[in-house]
Formats: C-alpha cells, sequence, structure tokens
RNA sequence: GGCGCAUUCGUCUAGUGGCCUAGGACACCGCCCUCUCAAGGCGGAGAUCAGGGGUUCGAAUCCCCUAUGCGCUACCA
C-alpha cells in the first residue's frame, strides 16, 4: 500500500434512475464537505449503465437537488473537464478495454450461462441451503473455445476472483474489515448489451478521473471485495474508502419511499430551506464537537472530517429537521423573508386573491409571520384572511371554544368589540389606538383580555390563534373589522 | 441460511482508561414573558452507556461471548 499524497477529489455518482433522496444526497454533501474543506475537487458523475432503470428526467433532477443545497462541482456532465465524458454511457470503450485487460491477464472470462440456467443454479443451491453464487462452469473455457462461442452467443464478462486467503478493507470509518475470499463469487462485470456493471464502471472511472477518496453509503461495503480485487488485478492505487453509515426511516430500515424517504426536492416543495437540509443532513452521522448543533454550509466546509463520522446508522427525525427550518427562517434577512412570502402567498392563496400579491401588506406581516412559521407553507393559511373582503368560514363553535362553549360571553365580547371599535375614526384606525379600545373592553365586560380575546381572533381571522389581533385590525382596516364583527354577531344568534 | 456492519437519554450525538454521580441539541413537561399562537428566557424529567463475562488500582472507553437491529447476497446501483 504505496502512500503517495494525493489531491483530494471526490465525487457524486448517482444513477439517474429517479429525483435523489435525501439518504443519497447526504452521500454527495459529505464527499462535497470533504472536498471543500481539504481544497479539493468535488466531482459530479452520471452511473447510467443500467439501461432500463433509467429515467429521463433524472439528470435536471439531480442537478437541481445539488444546486438547491448550494452543493457544487468543479468537473461534471453540465460543464465539462479534463475528464470528460461525465456520463458512463458514453464510457464504454474504456470499460471494454479494462475488461479485456483482464481477460488477457486471466483475471476475467466469457460466460455464455444463459438466464434459465443461472435460475435453476440458483434455485438449486437455495434448495440444499448452500450460499448463492455463480458456480464457475465457463470459467474452465479454453481461451479458443470462448473466442468461437463469443462469435455467435451472447455472453458477458465476469471477473475471475481470487478464491484462496482474505481480502481486506481499509475503511476509514470503519478500520478494518477482513473478508474470507472462499465465500466471493465471480460476478458479472460487463453485460452481454455491451454496459458495464457499478463493479467495474466504478474502478474505471474513480481511477480515470484520479478521485483520491471513495465515499459512498454501507450499503456498498459487501462489495468491496470485489472492487479491491480488480484494483489489484489492473494493478491500479485503489483511492481511500470510507463507507458512511445508513439512514433509517422511522420504521428502523433503510431509508426508502415506502418509509418516509422522499426526494430532497420534494422537502424544497414542502416549504423547507435549504440551509435547514443541509444543517440536518451533516449531522445525521457527523458532528462538529460535543455541543455545536446549528451550523452553515460555510462551518461545514471549513471542518468536516471524515474521521468524525460515526459508523452507526441514524435516524431520520422530521423534528429536528422542523426546528432547524425554524432556526433559519427567523434568521432570514428582511429582503429575502418578504420575497419568500410574496412567493408562496402567490403560489397558495387562493385564485380569487388578486396577483401580484400587495408588497404593502407583505412588507407589514413579514415581522409578525416570522417566529410563527416552521415551514414555507404554513404562511398562506396564517395571512388568506387579510385577503378579500369576505368574512372567513368559521363555525359557531369556533366562536365558542376558547371561553368554553360559552355562547353568552363569546356574544358579549363580540357585542363590546362592536362598540368599542366603531368608536374608533377612521383616521384613528392605528394599531395602538385598537389595542386600547380593546383593552377597555376589559372594564366594560369585566373579563380579562386573555380571557376574551380568543373570540375576536375566530371572529377576525378564522381561528382562535395566528398573527397578532391588534395589527391585523390594523391591517384589515376599519370596515372590513367591523363588517367581520357582525358576521360573527349575525352567526351567534 | 451465509457474510458483513452496528449497539450511549424517544431521536441526532459528545465521549478514544481516571476530568462521567455521562455533556449538548430536538422532542416532552413546568415556570417566566405575553392580546392568541409562536418565538425567547429559565428549570425539569429522561441513558444502571444492549446483556453477560473478563483485563485493570480504575472501563461507556480494551478483549471474549450472547442478544437484537440493519445491510448485502442480480446481466440494479
Amino acid at each position: 500500500m504505496t502512500d503517495s499524497p494525493r489531491p483530494v477529489r471526490t465525487r457524486y455518482a448517482p444513477s439517474p434512475t429517479g429525483d435523489p433522496h435525501v439518504g443519497n444526497i447526504r452521500s454527495a454533501l459529505f464527499s462535497w464537505a470533504y472536498a471543500r474543506a481539504n481544497g479539493g475537487q468535488f466531482l459530479l458523475r452520471i452511473e447510467d449503465t443500467d439501461r432500463n432503470r433509467l429515467v429521463e428526467t433524472s439528470v435536471g433532477a439531480i442537478m437541481e437537488s445539488l444546486r438547491w443545497l448550494g452543493i457544487d462541482w468543479d468537473e461534471g456532465p453540465d460543464m465539462g473537464g479534463p475528464h470528460a465524458p461525465y456520463f458512463q454511457s458514453q464510457r464504454l470503450p474504456l470499460y471494454q478495454k479494462a475488461a479485456e485487460t483482464l481477460i488477457d491477464r486471466g483475471r476475467a472470462y466469457r460466460c455464455f450461462c444463459t438466464a434459465e440456467r443461472l435460475d435453476q443454479m440458483r434455485a438449486a443451491q437455495a434448495a440444499a441451503k448452500r450460499p448463492p453464487g455463480y458456480d464457475g462452469l465457463c470459467r474452465t473455457l479454453s481461451r479458443d473455445e470462448s473466442d468461437v462461442r463469443a462469435r455467435r452467443e451472447p455472453f458477458v464478462i465476469r471477473f475471475a476472483m481470487n478464491r484462496e486467503g482474505q481480502t481486506v478493507l481499509h475503511d476509514i470509518i470503519r478500520g478494518d474489515v477482513v473478508f474470507e475470499n472462499s465465500l466471493q463469487d465471480d460476478f458479472v462485470m460487463l453485460k452481454s448489451d455491451g454496459y458495464p456493471t457499478y463493479h467495474l464502471a466504478l474502478i474505471v472511472d474513480d481511477t480515470g478521473m484520479e478521485i483520491s477518496h471513495c465515499i459512498r453509503g454501507d450499503e456498498w461495503i459487501s462489495s468491496a471485495p470485489k472492487h479491491i480485487q480488480i484494483y489489484e488485478a489492473l494493478g491500479w492505487e485503489p483511492p481511500q474508502w470510507a463507507h458512511l453509515p445508513l439512514i433509517l426511516g422511522p420504521d428502523h430500515k433503510k431509508l426508502s419511499k415506502r418509509s418516509g424517504d422522499t426526494a430532497v426536492l420534494d422537502y424544497r416543495e414542502n416549504g423547507y430551506l435549504p440551509e435547514a437540509m443541509v444543517n440536518f443532513l451533516a449531522f445525521l452521522g457527523w458532528s462538529l464537537d460535543d455541543h455545536t448543533s446549528i451550523l452553515g454550509a460555510a462551518e461545514l466546509t471549513k471542518h468536516f472530517d471524515l474521521s468524525r463520522v460515526v459508523p452507526n446508522p441514524a435516524v431520520f427525525d422530521i423534528e429536528r429537521l422542523n426546528f432547524l427550518n425554524g432556526h433559519y427562517i427567523r434568521e432570514m434577512d428582511d429582503a429575502r423573508w418578504e420575497a419568500t412570502i410574496a412567493d408562496w402567498c402567490r403560489r397558495q392563496l387562493p385564485e380569487s386573491v388578486r396577483r401580484p400579491i400587495d408588497p404593502v401588506v407583505v412588507k407589514s406581516v413579514a415581522p409578525l409571520l416570522k417566529e410563527r412559521v416552521a415551514r414555507l407553507d404554513e404562511i398562506a393559511g396564517m395571512v388568506e384572511f387579510l385577503f378579500g373582503y369576505e368574512a372567513p368560514e368559521h363555525e359557531l363553535e369556533a366562536l365558542t371554544e376558547r371561553v368554553g362553549g360559552d355562547v353568552e360571553v363569546a356574544l358579549r365580547t363580540v357585542d363590546g368589540a362592536l362598540v368599542a371599535l366603531d368608536a374608533v375614526p377612521e383616521e384613528h384606525w392605528t394599531r395602538d389606538d385598537i389595542e386600547a379600545a380593546i383593552r377597555g373592553m376589559e372594564a366594560t365586560l369585566g373579563v380579562k383580555l386573555r380571557k376574551f380575546v380568543p373570540v375576536l381572533y375566530v371572529a377576525e381571522m378564522g381561528r382562535p390563534q395566528g398573527i397578532p389581533l391588534f395589527d391585523s385590525l390594523a391591517l384589515l382596516g376599519r370596515e372590513r373589522t367591523l363588517q367581520r364583527l357582525r358576521t360573527a354577531r349575525a352567526r351567534l344568534g
């Protein structure tokens, strides 16, 4: 094992079989952060060798996901680079050549076994309770016979695993992992359609692209001996290995669509901020020290280190993501926050609300909204009452639920507010004067403000809670405020 | 079944033989603040460090066994 210091170069190499999900993107984040923390490069490579599972829109979604999170790459399919192309489907001759080299060296062979034979073989192995694996039938074919059959029969190329001794993986996160070679089998590295499998393509491309660290999910650790042996057979220097712990769903199983894994871009649609996502993902399997839990990308790319990645799997906790999202919302500057509010209102407010969304309303409501929103998709529902003249829909029960269902109290509150607010002239319709008027009701009603005020929330906003009442009424205007009180009054009987 | 990985509060984690009667964060509970709801402040509860054996003056930290969980076991990645 040579220790030639290589410049750090990492990569994210997804297969375009759908939109990237969180588990997958966390690997990208760690690879990227590691490269950046070490002054290295980060590459994007598309592993499109499975033509059956290819999804047309994936490449766009992959790049969009990375961009959203602020993960930038130095070489990739969109920009090219010194090791182009970055689509494996465009690198077929390279894999062919490596496979031929391996055949010439006796470390690979053509296999003519049919799918049916393979199925039968596996069935027999299962029945005999033997471990499954290729039985090596074609490994003993002579080169001449192989050449002849290759002219008219379809075939795959299998790697001839060394079946003696052990293969040991030196993993940065897990230390040494030892595999018995006798348990390995001759896997397919080049498919009958001429495309390579992951195992071959990985080695050819990581070597060709001068990748220094192979950072990937733990689900790959079992196939590490395959990869190590190919490197040996080719005489190439392997990268440093780092197998990241899996991210588990709430059911403690590997995150999947079933267990609630969702595409990264879905989180954007659901109102999450990229900063929150990055912060959240960064701490799934890694930590900076014994007390930091809020960390931005700038700090992450400064301090990230593979030696502080833990080996055990982590459960995805949406509550924590929600907390971080609220935190980053509160940290936003006013301009961005107002733009965000306008954007989500435009997207989610009913069509009856005129576009563009009134910027004056947005600006006034922004500070009131900031500490009350955890997800961006909550915005529209909280401000909808400010748009449109009609009173919000609410049931009679809603009006009285916070006063113990007491219709009498609700009635007196509404009547009291009608009188108190009607006494506030148009030119005095300000937050402070409204507050004074409503506080004055405490004396006339003989009820504490906090006890009767929820009735007014429902009457004006349709809900017993939301942005502060006095500000809301000022924003609503005198006429609409009184009209809604009359509606509530009518509903109370 | 085989092989591999893992195991500290419900969750993410700190911890690399004495600083640990185990620290931080989310969630939870209480109090304060308060026009609702939040946010914020303060405080609380919550882990016999999976279990059992060792090693050691001393173990969450080292070794062994067991249990449990997860991953892999394709011409998918």
